[in-house]
This record gives C-alpha cells, structure tokens and sequence, in this order.
DNA sequence: AATGAATGAGTCTTCATTCAT
DNA sequence: CATGAATGAAGACTCATTCAT
C-alpha cells in the first residue's frame, strides 16, 4: 500500500542491470559496432525505448562499462597492495599475487576485460597506466637489490602488460589454464627467463 | 618530354595502389567501421565509383590487407629462416636476429601491422598460430638442452607473442626504442629473467 | 470522441496496409524498376524507415504483391468450383460463369492483376499453370461428348489464356466492357466461332 | 592502298551490327533494366566506349530495337496483302495464311518479338493498332456475309491478337508447335469454335 | 576505330534515437 | 515503467555515360 505508481520498487533497476549486463556480454562478444541496440534489447525482451530510459546513448552504456571495467580494476590495485602490506612474503611470492590477482579479476569479469582492455578506444592508454605502475614497482625492487639496476624497467613492465594480455585471452578465457598457474609460470619467466643453470629458477617453480 | 601535372590521369594500377595505401592507414587509424568510404577516396582525390572500380566492396579491401599482412609475414618467417641457416650463433643471437626481423617489420608495416595483428577479426587465431611456431622453436632449444624441460613452452611462447605485440604499440611505433634495442632487451627477458644472480644474463646484455 | 486528424499515426497495421497498396498501384503503373521506395512512402506521406519497419526490402514487397495475387487467385479457383458443383447448368453456362468471375476478379484486382500476370518473373509459368487447368476442363468437357475430340485442348487452354489476357487490358481495363459482357462473347467464339450457320452460336449470344 | 585510316572499311558497321544483335538477345532474355551495357559489351569483346561509338544511350538502343521491330512488322503486313491479292483463296484459307506469316516472322524474329510485343512500354499500343488492323478485315468479312453480323469484331480481334501472343510464348517459342500447325489451330477455333457439330469445323480441319 | 580511366547522379538500406500514449 | 510507431542522418554500392589518348 505503501508505493504506488511505482509497480514494484526496484523493477526498474533490474530491467537497468540486465540491460547492462546484457550489453556487456553482447558488446564483449560482438565488438562495438557490431553490437547493435536491438540485438540487446532483444535478448533483454525489452523495448528499444526502454533502452533510452536508462541510458542516453549507445556511447554511453558503453562508457559505463569502461568505466566499470577501471573502478573495479582500480579497487583491485587498492585490494592487493592492502594485504601485501603484511610484507612477510618474499618478493617472487608478492609479485605473484599480484599477477594471481589480476587474472583472478579476468577470470571473473570476462565481458568487462574484453571491454576495457580491448574494445575500449582507450585501451592502449590504460594498459600504459599500468604499465607504469607496475614498472614503479620493478624499480623499487631493482633499488631494494633485487634485480640488475641497468635493465629498463619500463621495456619490462609492458612486456609484462602484454604477456597478461595475451595469456588472458589465449590460456585463461580458453580456460586451459587457470589464474594461479599462470601467474606462476609467468613469475618464472620474468624473474628468471628460459635459460637453464640460472640460479633460483626452480626454487619459485617448486614453490608455487 | 615529362610528364605535365597530373600524373596522366591514366596509371590505374597507381590509382589502385594508392587508394589501397590509404586504406590502409585509415583503417589502421581509425578502425574498419569508422573508416568510410568517402573518406578514403576523399583522401585519394578521386570519386567514390572509382574505389569501386578496383575494389568490389570495402569488406574486400580490407579483407586484401588482411591477407597482404599475412603474406608479407609469411615472407619473412621464410626469410629469417633461410638466414639462421647458417648457424654459426648462438641461441640467444639466434632468437635476437629473430625478434629483431620481426619488429623491423613492424616498424614498416605500421597500418598494416594495425590492421593484421589487431583490427582483423581473426587476429586472435593468427597470434595463436605464431605462438605454435615459437613454440616449436622454444621447445627444439629445450630439447637441444637450452632450456629448463619442464617449463610449459606454450605459456612462454604466448607470452612471448604479448610482450611484442605490446611493446611495438607502446615503444616500437612511438619511436621510443629500436628494433633492435627492443629486440635485445626481449632477450634479455625473456631468457635469463630480470632477478640478479642470474648467469649469462650479463653476457648477453654486454653482448647485443 | 472522434480521432483527431491524422488517425493517431500510430497504427502500425493501417501503415503496413497503406504502404502495401500504394507499393501496389507504384509497381503496377510503372514497373518494378521505374518504383522507387522514395515514391511510395511519399505517397504514403512515411520517411523511408517506415518503409523497412513493415518490408524487409524492396524485391520483398515485390514478392508479397505476388504471392498475394496467387492466394488471391486460387482462392478464386476454388470459389468457382464450389458453386458450379450445382451443375444445373449446361456446359456453356459453366464456362461463362467462370470467364465473369475471373474476369470480374481482374476488374477488382487491377494493379495486383498487373504485378501477377504482366510484371512478376514467374508470370509466364502462372500462365501455363492456368492454362494446364483449363486444358483438364477442357478434356473432360471432350470427353463428355461436347467438343471435337481430336482437338488439340491444349492450345485451345492457351489461346483461351491470351483471349483473357489481351481482353482484359484492352477492353476491361479501360472500361469498355464489363466481365459479364466479356464473358459473354469469348465463350461465344471459342465455342461457336464467328462463321456463320454454325449451330448453337445463336442460342448462347441469346442466352447471357 | 585505296582505304587509309580505316582499318579495313566495314569494321566499324561489323562492330554496330553485333552490339545490336547482342543488345537485342539480353534485352529480350533479361529485360530492359536487367541488362547492362556492361553486359553487352562484354559478350561483344568490346569496351564501354565503344557502345558509345555507335549508339546514344541504353535507351536509344532499345528504341532502335522497338523502330526495328515494328517495321519489319509493317513490312510483313505489307508483303501479306500483297500475294493475298491473288485472292482465289476462301477466307479461312486468307486468314490462316495471314496468321502463319505473323507466327513464322515470331519464329524467326524471337528477341525483337521479345521487345517490341512485351518488353516495349508501347506493346499495349502496338498490340492495339494491330487489333484494330484485324477488326477492319473482319469486318469486311462480316459484311460480305461470312461472319455473324452482330457480333463485336473489336473483341474477336483482341481475342485474337491475346491467342497469337499467348502461343507464341508457350508453343512457338518453346517449339512444340510450327507456325503452320498453329495457324491452322487457331483459324479453327476462331472460325469454327471448339463445339461438336459446329458445321465446316471439319473442313478446315481436313484441308490445313 | 577503339580504349583505359574516371565520374555524376541516384537508390537501397541501416541504425541510433525520439514522440505520443 | 514501458511501448508501438516513426524518423534523421548517413553510408555502401551501381550504372550509364564521358574524357583524353
């Protein structure tokens, strides 16, 4: 008795969730162009107006979604550099982590990835973003001894963005391999590359 | 006796070559749906029924630079090929050279390389391709004792396609670094790792 | 009460209806080559759009008109049959009652009779369908003692098919002649012929 | 030594001749606006231009084809009056050769019978002078005591003009009939109708 | 006599978006 | 909250036709 007008409370914000949802998967799947209003609309079992109602544009749902894509990502940079603050963990676990982490998130937001990473106009320049980030990282590290100090740490951070990229789409969302073990093989390879007889190389193998 | 003005109006091949070129960089810029026609043919200084002369619809231009990328790669897979042939390097030099002829070629084919490698609906299944065939080199080094056995060359030789495809966008095409620095410093990762201590890792450093 | 000026623009049915027969009338007058989408829904005062709301395409309004013509007509076929199931009637009769209706059904069905019988593709193998039915009527009318056996009903079926054809452009069409008197004279001919002291030739033209 | 410049004297008027036969043949197969120049001059092994050389426009041919066919129709007319002067004939013996040379010329002028009795925007027309032409002579008939007096030549005339098209198509065309067979065929139909009993049917059935 | 190259003008079709209810 | 109906704007493509050689 107490709302009227308003059928049902949050009808709306379902019928605005599915839409979303939907146009995610349908713009992920399908590309920007290729997905078109009706297609979504369609599989939502909405009207095209209904689209409009809750939100101003093609362009727009799919800003939201690239913004949705960076919020969370963010929200996963604050996450993980929280908890590795508990610092107990050596350096190859830490990073791996991080890595873990990140393909966790793919794993999880498979339409979103696709889109902020791929399909976003702006995509090269986050994944610079990071890049640069991740490169602060190596070079603390590089200056807490770590690794060798004449090594560009910017060429290391965006191999690093690639290598993500394309283990993401070709291992992860194949589902032939899973977060972890990815994160650990790649671990391996950046801290101790290919090359037998180099020292440490097994320890982080037979530890993750 | 020279040619006044323009070009005769009359070397259609030339006409052909130049609406392709342009294509190419158009699409390259700004995507196959946000390329129009009229843009490329704007750009061409000729009219629209001209483009159509030599191209039977603008999914099939795009579709021919498609497939000149993938010529022009495989040409060069033959090519790098046939000059390792002479053996007398050694592995990292070998896998140098290699990455270097790549990225040279990137560094040339920019549209081209846009176009085949990342706009191209099957962009994806042509990475997958050449992972499997870095995949066999990696793996008849590590059964030639280079490399650690039981590392997964697959990951590796994915994550290597990664590391290139991001590092060309990101310091190959913004004329931040060589090829051949580039190619050098792949190297250097990709076999010895970025953590200290790691044998060899100088050598080739000093080396390249 | 009353719906004010333009019918509420929102009656999709009426629209379909509306833009179906002025489709009709178009390609009638003037072909399907000489109709051009922009004159009908000028005519039908709707924006292009429209059009394709209710049409997937040109050729497909087309081919509507034309199945429409078919269903048309052989739901006329089967009417005729009915009724003349009484078969009261003598044969002459029969055949006139089915000469006005076809006739009659031309005279209601103008611009689909143009697009089914003069414009569509597959005009010229409606025709011999026709034709063929009349041949079996023809034969069975042989057969029941009334006609020359050794004529070839076959060609009498086909020219009874030109007769309606020819006639119902040039006599019907432009108001000349009704489907009765129509009737009336081409059962007069292929029954009777024109030369004189053929028996029988008086009491039909007497009777209808 | 004679001719200099032109290549070899009648190529040109070679090269007329045969855009125009084959403009003739895809005309009458496929229609007005079905053909394209493009196809023509490709079956001629010639280029656009050339079309250009000799012919105005598209429609220009076209008309050339309508000019062609009517006068070689008007020829026929001509020649037919002429040797019926000998007049010892019997009417339907007049009236059958009339329409054996009508059906022959259709034989032998397929395409442009094609264009001018189908495709032309004025066959109506044509088709309508020609009834007209056959009311005249029976009229004359009529009057001179052969035919029924009171019955409408303008609608026996049409009739038959729809009977000649209508056979043309499915008989003559298809060759399942000759001209003769045909004309015979119809004179009977005309003349005598298809009842039994009908006195002379059988006479001209024998004699044709 | 003939051609390689180019174009003006037009048509179909699509899609994101809005109005009135 | 939701929809049936309609549209503005634009883009791909085609074809008859013409230059310049």
């Amino acid at each position: 008795m107490a709302q009227r007008g308003r059928k049902k409370g949050s009808d709306g914000e379902a019928s605005r969730a599915l839409l979303l949802k939907i146009a995610a998967d349908e713009f992920a799947e399908n590309g920007y162009h290729e997905t078109k209003i009706s297609d979504i609309v369609k599989k939502a079992e909405v009207t095209q107006p209904t689209f409009y109602l809750y939100f101003k544009s093609k362009r727009a749902v799919f800003e939201e979604l690239e913004d949705l894509f960076r919020s969370k990502l963010s929200e996963l940079a604050n996450d993980t550099r929280l908890d590795t603050g508990i610092d107990e963990e050596s350096l190859p676990e830490r990073i791996g982590d991080g890595l873990s982490a990140i393909l966790r998130f793919f794993t999880q937001n498979r339409s979103l990835g696709r889109i902020g990473f791929f399909l976003s106009p702006s995509a090269g320049q986050l994944k610079e973003q990071i890049a640069r980030k991740i490169e602060e990282n190596l070079l603390a590290a590089a200056n807490a001894g770590y690794f060798h100090v004449n090594f560009d740490m910017s060429i290391a951070a965006n191999g690093l963005v690639g290598m993500i990229e394309q283990l993401t789409v070709s291992k992860l969302w194949t589902g032939q391999r899973s977060a972890d073990e990815l994160a650990k093989d790649i671990v391996s390879i950046v801290l101790y590359g290919l090359k037998k007889d180099c020292a440490g190389s097994e320890a982080i193998t037979d530890k993750l």
